[in-house]
RNA sequence: GGGGAUGUAGCUCAGUUGGGAGAGCGCCGCCCUUGCACGGCGGAGGUCAGGAGUUCGAGCCUCCUCAUCUCCA
């Protein structure tokens, strides 16, 4: 069959009426969450695509992922139906589909999924009519065209069908198509699917459902609706879920797709205005943009998944999420070399998906400019990267044409991509020129083995994992002690009373430990401050009253989410079940707290200066100093940091008030208030303003703590500038005691400075300046001079030239010469006998040193600089060597030298004598 | 987290069994020139990424650390 004659049968004219029935994805991503909003589920707005808190997930891959708390229990929202078009990525992991993207006609790096979700609320029977509603009511698929399946003994769920769909239209299908798992753990359960045949109704070939080699896609599976009924916990052990749920997933680009008529996802408004661009500044005809077809789609795939990954924060790198999408730019430019650009241009492609999705995604024009440019950066460092690798490339021919080779070794084009960075594609293209081939079967071994190589260590710190962190608080929610976690309250005070729950020493729960053991302390409510948004965690005490024993804390952490652990030094005993007072050190979190709010001052004075494409990218704040790291090309000069400091400083003495807040994330942000990426933020959120008055001065989203109000922080100084990463600068600063400390130290260096050079201290800058004109003036007399003594020396030497053999050989030892200038007498020896040997030493450090020269026509006869030196150096205890004009050797014993000197003659008598 | 590569003057880089730290460009001064992105002469500028070790001696060998590039997990 084929598929561009098959196109009207496909997908026949639909018979709704055309006002009611939405057209364009825009209307068709409205209506899925209009009418899902009328049956009373939440819209819920996209989750950011990066994942932060799931080490096995870097991005979100499907509706659910930001529910799965609530499914779990352990997250409560004020409702308990949504609907949401996620943001999804699949490149890594389980779901990978990279090498898929371009030739296949619907994957995706980066795509939407439409889902509707009941947290407890509707099960399988709703689910199966709101499904059957909004496909075929609301965007009017006809009915006819589409099949359900089932899992293998799910009845209700057939049964449930039967009400739309005739029996035979209801399929069963195993564990690998209709049961749904997360991975090897979290929540599960049967599904049931939706499929819409899109081929002749009078011919309908069912093997094909759900097969492999449905290559021409006549059935598309458009829904997944997950019952979700049960757990899976790390020990593989199942259990049923507080409340039978509900998770769907529909993959918007095919909806659209079906809706609209195309053969692939790619003949949707989704994607056809980006191929329009690219063929517009390609110039290409449209026989050649079809010809060109998997270069076109990889452009128009990748640029889209770029463009949301910067808006959502992520930023090239050589790790996780970063590492993602500098592979995607790079992917995205190789093709884009291969179909006829030259420069940077997937900027180009980016900004018409700016464009085009903006309404739905308003943080792409939010962060326009920024996503531009870092596009562009990228594909600029990859072509220098290119560039470079094809030194290395040209070097490699040049040793194979010498060799007569004209295969390019497996081993070596790997290593040009691992060392490098070039290509397989690009170095097979341009050794083409050389008449050369690539050896590929050898590329992909050496690309297996270094796959081994790296994954292989990164295992044993996986292992280590968090299991016993996990049993613990396990254990802790089934018998009641801990309901929704570890109560935490950093905010409240610097003392609380609370129970000792469960004690974690040598990676194992214990019930007691005793004076002198390090361990982790849990208690079921805590004040001390986990690290957190780059502040660090506090440091105390934990003391039990009655005994008078005392646990320092040296750090609070969160192995797992829900449990806070105190890990420290016990000096006393301690036991599960004991009643303790958690004492948090205050004068180290006032330090902190400083830190803290200066940081705030500081992100907003950085945005003021520099401009807006500032963000955050890491930030430290520890009691002694804060570490900013900030999106940012060049260097901050030093006129520029001052000013900054300067305005923080202002605002610091401007005395202005910090105030905490707690409000919705959408009225934060709509107020103002900066998010940094990297946080998961909740539907309430804290706030953190500093105001004066009705103008508001800094705000973000912060769960730090801070000061009462600026003048709390007392001062600030920057202590450094420097980079932290490509395109990412790192300033660190000190505030109220550590800069009170830092300037005072400072000016008492200045003093002593000023006393050292007998000079005020507002003159030390042109005192030292004299001085050091001075120092530079006299060495050059010294060197002069020392010059013209070691002339004068020289000439007082060569008095004392003796014969051997018929030649001239001048052994001595020089009072006070360096190495270099005796090589420079042995220089001038030269010069003045023309033929002859020099033996010079001197003592520096109470080490012998020796240097030789012989003349070239000794050199034919035998004589050797080199062999003189290590003969001679054995003397006093030492070696040496050199080249057979010039040599040197040091020793050890200072007093064998003249016995080492004298034994040149007797070198050069066996050498040149007879 | 792991593998590979790189780190030498302001910039781009040489530096060959371990034995004189260099070139080109840029900068400063002088000469030549009506003038110069011409030419000539002279000069300044270096913790050879940092630390430890081996050695009489390390830019070079060994180990550790850091930074940058790159691939993988």
């Amino acid at each position: 069959m084929k598929k561009s004659t098959e196109h009207a049968t496909r997908n026949p004219p639909l018979h709704w009426s055309k006002q009611m029935i939405p057209t364009t994805s825009i209307e068709i991503r409205q209506a899925f969450l209009d009418f899902f909003a009328e049956i009373h589920h939440q819209p819920v707005a996209s989750a950011p695509l990066p994942q932060f808190d799931n080490p096995t997930l870097l991005f979100n891959n499907a509706g659910m992922n930001q529910f799965v708390d609530v499914f779990l229990g352990k997250e409560k929202r004020p409702y308990t139906r949504a609907a949401s078009s996620q943001k999804c990525m699949r490149v890594h992991g389980k779901h990978n589909d990279l090498e898929n993207v371009g030739p296949s006609p619907g994957h995706h790096t980066f795509f939407e999924m439409l889902g509707n979700f009941s947290f407890g609320d509707y099960f399988k029977a709703e689910a199966i009519e709101y499904a059957w509603m909004f496909l075929t009511d609301v965007i009017g698929l006809p009915a006819e065209r589409l099949w359900a399946t089932v899992y293998l003994d799910d009845d209700d769920a057939a049964k449930l069908w039967e009400k739309y769909l005739p029996a035979d239209r209801i399929k069963r299908f195993g564990k690998s198509d209709n049961y749904w798992t997360m991975g090897d753990t979290g929540p599960n359960g049967p599904c049931s699917e939706l499929h819409y045949y899109q081929g002749d109704l009078d011919n309908i070939d069912i093997s094909l459902l759900n097969s492999d080699d449905d290559t021409d896609e006549l059935f598309l599976e458009i829904w997944n609706l997950v019952f979700m009924q049960y757990d899976t916990d790390e020990n593989g052990v199942t259990t049923p879920l507080p409340y039978p749920s509900i998770d769907t997933g529909m993959g918007f680009e095919r909806l659209v797709r079906i809706l609209q008529g195309g053969d692939s996802n790619y003949d949707t408004d989704l994607f056809l205005p980006a191929l329009a661009r690219v063929q517009e500044l390609l110039g290409d005809s449209d026989a050649d943009r079809a010809k060109k077809l998997v270069g076109y789609r990889v452009i128009a795939d990748h640029g889209r998944a770029a463009t949301f990954m910067i808006a959502d924060g992520v930023r090239p790198g050589s790790a996780g999420a970063g590492y993602v999408l500098r592979m995607i730019i790079r992917r995205a430019a190789r093709f884009g070399r291969q179909i006829g650009f030259g420069e940077p241009f997937l900027a180009e492609i980016a900004a018409v998906f700016i464009d085009t999705m903006r309404e739905a995604y308003p943080e792409l024009e939010q962060r326009r400019d920024h996503i531009l440019r870092t596009i562009t950066d990228e594909e600029k460092r990859f072509a220098r990267t290119i560039e470079g690798a094809l030194v290395r490339l040209i070097e490699i021919a040049e040793q194979m044409h010498l060799a007569h080779e004209t295969e390019v070794s497996g081993e070596r084009a790997f290593n040009l991509y691992a060392t490098y960075g070039l290509p397989l594609e690009i170095t097979r293209d341009l050794v083409k020129r050389w008449n050369f081939t690539v050896n590929e079967a050898g590329y992909t071994e050496a690309r297996r083995l270094h796959a081994i190589a790296s994954g292989s260590g990164a295992f044993d710190q996986y292992k280590t994992g968090s299991s016993v962190y996990g049993d613990l608080l396990h254990a802790l929610h089934e018998s009641g002690q801990l309901e929704g976690g570890v109560d935490h309250d950093p905010y409240a005070g610097a003392r609380m009373g609370s129970e000792i729950v469960g004690i974690i020493c040598d990676g194992a729960a214990v019930e007691a430990i005793s004076a002198g053991e390090k361990a982790e302390i849990i208690t079921a409510a805590t004040p001390f401050y986990v690290e957190s948004g780059g502040e660090v965690a506090d440091t105390g005490q934990i003391v039990d009253a009655e005994s008078g024993a005392i646990f320092t804390v040296q750090r609070a952490h969160r192995p797992v989410p829900g449990l806070v652990a105190h890990i420290g030094t016990a000096a006393g005993n301690f036991a599960v079940g004991k009643e303790v007072t958690l004492v948090v050190e205050n004068g180290r979190r006032s330090d902190i707290r400083c830190n803290h709010t200066a940081t705030h001052l500081l992100h907003r004075e950085l945005r003021a200066h520099l401009g807006k494409h500032v963000t955050q990218q890491g930030s430290l704040v520890a009691p002694d100093r804060l570490r900013f790291d900030f999106s940012h090309g060049e260097a901050v000069d030093k006129a520029t940091l001052a000013t900054i400091e300067a305005d923080i400083n202002a605002a610091i003495m401007a005395n202005m008030p910090v105030k905490i807040k707690y409000m919705g994330q959408k009225e934060a942000v709509s107020a103002g208030a900066m998010a940094l990426f990297g946080e998961k933020y909740g539907d309430i959120v804290r706030t953190v303003t500093v105001s004066d008055g009705d103008e508001v001065y800094s705000m973000e989203l912060c769960g730090g703590l801070h000061v009462a109000e600026t003048n709390d922080i007392g001062q600030f100084r920057f202590v450094s500038e420097g980079s932290a990463a490509a395109g990412v600068r790192r300033v660190e600063a000190v505030t109220g005691r550590g800069a009170q400390e830092l300037i005072s130290e400072r000016l008492q260096t200045l003093d002593r400075v000023a006393a050292l050079l007998n000079a005020p201290a507002a003159e030390v800058e042109a005192r030292l300046e004299s001085l050091l004109k001075n120092h530079h003036s006299l060495q050059k007399e010294m060197e002069k001079a020392r010059h013209t003594l070691a002339r004068a020396q020289f000439g007082d030497l060569l008095a004392q030239m003796q014969t051997v053999a018929g030649v001239p050989v001048l052994t001595a030892q020089i009072e006070g010469a360096d190495v270099d200038a005796l090589r420079e007498m042995t220089d001038w020896f030269r010069d003045k006998v023309g033929s002859g040997t020099a033996v010079l030493s001197t003592i520096r450090n109470g080490k012998p040193i020796i240097i030789a020269a012989v003349t070239n026509d000794l050199i034919k006869r035998g004589l050797k600089a080199g062999d003189i030196v290590r003969e001679v150096a054995k003397i006093v205890g030492g070696g040496g060597g050199g080249r057979p004009n010039l040599a040197q050797a040091g020793g050890r014993d200072a007093s064998k030298l003249p016995e080492a000197l004298a034994h040149v003659a007797v070198l050069v008598e066996e050498t040149l004598g007879e």
